[in-house]
DNA sequence: GTGAAAGCGCTAACAT
DNA sequence: ATGTTAGCGCTTTCAC
């Protein structure tokens, strides 16, 4: 049989509340004590049943983190940098993946399905947009990640879309593109809070603020950005006929698609065409060539974000904060996609 | 407050173990009680408490998953896969990263640590190795993965190592190559049973039966296998000035290393070089040129594996079966790198 | 077909 | 500084 603190108690002589003073570090027990204890808890190989422990404090210690999938770059290595967070605070990550699915989405918001076993949910929605805000209801300690919607009743930790895809694209302006295509924007193109519209307003933004002007046939629509499909809107352009000299690709992935595009088009990087991605996933240094891109902070991010939640949960009802709202700092990298050496 | 089952049982008029049989499926319920039960956990907001229901039936509902890193790509695509087939079974997934500690990996076999509120545990050792097959005790539910220990005491999914390298070198011998290097060899080059020595063994047995010598020069040994290091072994091959004009790469990542240090020495792949990976991950369909590999049957080993854990899981003492040890199925995806098109 | 009650292993009053 | 005890919310005999 698997020894309870009980069987514990009984070896060291001692009653179960002392077992459990031992074990949660509680201050006033004598040293000689804590030593039979110790050796009695090492002796039967004595674990805490964290089942009844969660069911009498009330806490699991085991955060969730929902992402669509994490076959996609970004997303591995954001529940790896959380994961590594949650390690600070002693938690540990229950991974869900949504796959894309609206329903699921939906499940993991109103607290069904199996992440009720956690202490707090850090959401990455994939599906879910700004229309879907009142789902969001702070019933539970919750961290909304990503950008597809902001306003909501809970905390959110995201980057900085508009400026820093600006600072993407004056990159490229930097290094005397003018005829700039865009990868990436969203096939309805309608004005929303969604990663690919604040992307582009950058990108606007950008352009207008060096007095160019926009030309939407240089702007192309993908979804979703996979690398097949920035392949695919790369060779399109490039069969339109239409002159340029610079990418932005709205996230590394497309951009890697597009690098291969021009690879087979024939096209020199960053000698006919500069590129220049977002997200400085690991694999962007080590593509030929290596691909430029905007850094928008992940470890932070995730830092940030397990952090919130670990507020979240120690809060007490009748104190509840506001929601707050963290966006943490980007930075461009650049390397040889932009004509910079190889450096990471 | 949140709702209990005696809540329920109020509004609806029942006792709790009627609220227990409705939850649970029991057959013999009324079905006008079934649906007064059913409203007031609908109207109340009820959710079961896991921890309660953990540590009345010794079953959490999550499994544990230790794998050295997300950003590493192919425990992404693993991790993606097994938390796909954990859902099968209704199971969460908590991922624990190593990190490529040796201590902790321990931690994770032991038992100790985050992982127990977790029915049971799958663990793909980076650091581990044959001579600590003793720490493998099975004292709880436990599926080995890799290949860096054989013979343990606990069911265990791999892959075919020597026989699916074999079959890659066979692949480049088949296009006519005669001079094959191989980067990813261990560095302190003793026959063990780990990838890199089993990998090796596949492409040494290759060569022999087409009655070519292995050439000490066209092996090098690279650790751990990360891409920089695969574009470094890469350019010492190439710097030593040994002709060579095929490359098996142990795995996808230093093979896209290695790619990535071809390019820049204006080696063309294939014409001079064809290569050939190991693992099939998502990116080597991607890359330019697009990589062959052994695709290992990354889905396959992820379904075995949970469905054996959960066999191991529903076993009662005293009829345990011996340990079960499985290989999955590999094939070879031929792509641009050894000279085929660019279909995946 | 449904109810009453015991108890899973732990924590936290409270008592000494 | 240590012991006693009452539950946390659920499942599960065992009655009826």
């Amino acid at each position: 049989m698997i020894p309870t603190m009980h069987d514990v108690a009984r070896v060291a002589g001692v009653s179960i509340k002392t077992v459990s003073n031992v074990i949660n570090d509680f201050p006033h027990v004598r040293p000689s004590t804590r030593m039979r204890v110790l050796s009695a808890i090492e002796q039967l190989g004595y674990r805490p049943n964290l089942s009844a422990r969660g069911l009498r404090s009330g806490r699991t210690g085991v955060i969730g983190l929902a992402v669509p999938e994490l076959r996609q770059n970004y997303f591995a290595e954001l529940a790896d940098s959380i994961i590594r967070a949650a390690e600070k605070h002693d938690l540990g990550v229950l991974v869900e993946q949504t796959s894309g699915d609206r329903d699921r989405e939906i499940a993991v918001v109103t607290g069904a399905g199996r992440l009720r076993l956690t202490d707090g949910l850090l959401f990455s929605p994939e599906r879910l947009g700004q229309d879907d805000r009142h789902l969001l209801r702070p019933t539970f300690p919750f961290v909304l990640l990503g950008e597809r919607i902001f306003g909501g009743p809970t905390d959110h930790v995201t980057m900085h879309n508009v400026s820093s895809a600006k600072a993407a694209v004056e990159h490229l302006l930097g290094i005397g593109r003018r005829r700039i295509a865009l990868i990436g924007a969203h096939p309805d193109q309608r004005e929303e809070v969604r990663p690919a519209d604040l992307r582009l307003r950058g990108y606007k933004a950008a352009l207008e603020a060096a007095a160019i002007p926009v030309d939407p046939q240089l702007i192309r629509a993908v979804a979703p950005w996979h690398r097949e499909n920035g392949a695919e809107a790369m060779r399109d352009l490039i069969a339109a006929g239409i002159p340029f000299d610079g990418l932005f690709a709205l996230n590394d992935t497309l951009a890697l698609g597009a690098l291969r595009a021009l690879g087979e088009a024939g096209w020199r990087v960053p000698d006919d065409v500069a590129v220049i991605g977002f997200d400085d996933i690991d694999e962007a240094r080590f593509s030929v060539p290596s691909l430029s891109s905007v850094d928008p902070g992940r470890d932070e991010i995730a830092e940030t974000a397990v952090e919130l939640l670990v507020e979240r949960i120690n809060e007490r009802d009748d104190e509840r904060l506001p929601p707050l709202l963290v966006k943490s700092e980007f930075r461009i990298v650049a390397r040889e996609s932009t004509g910079f050496g190889r450096s990471s």
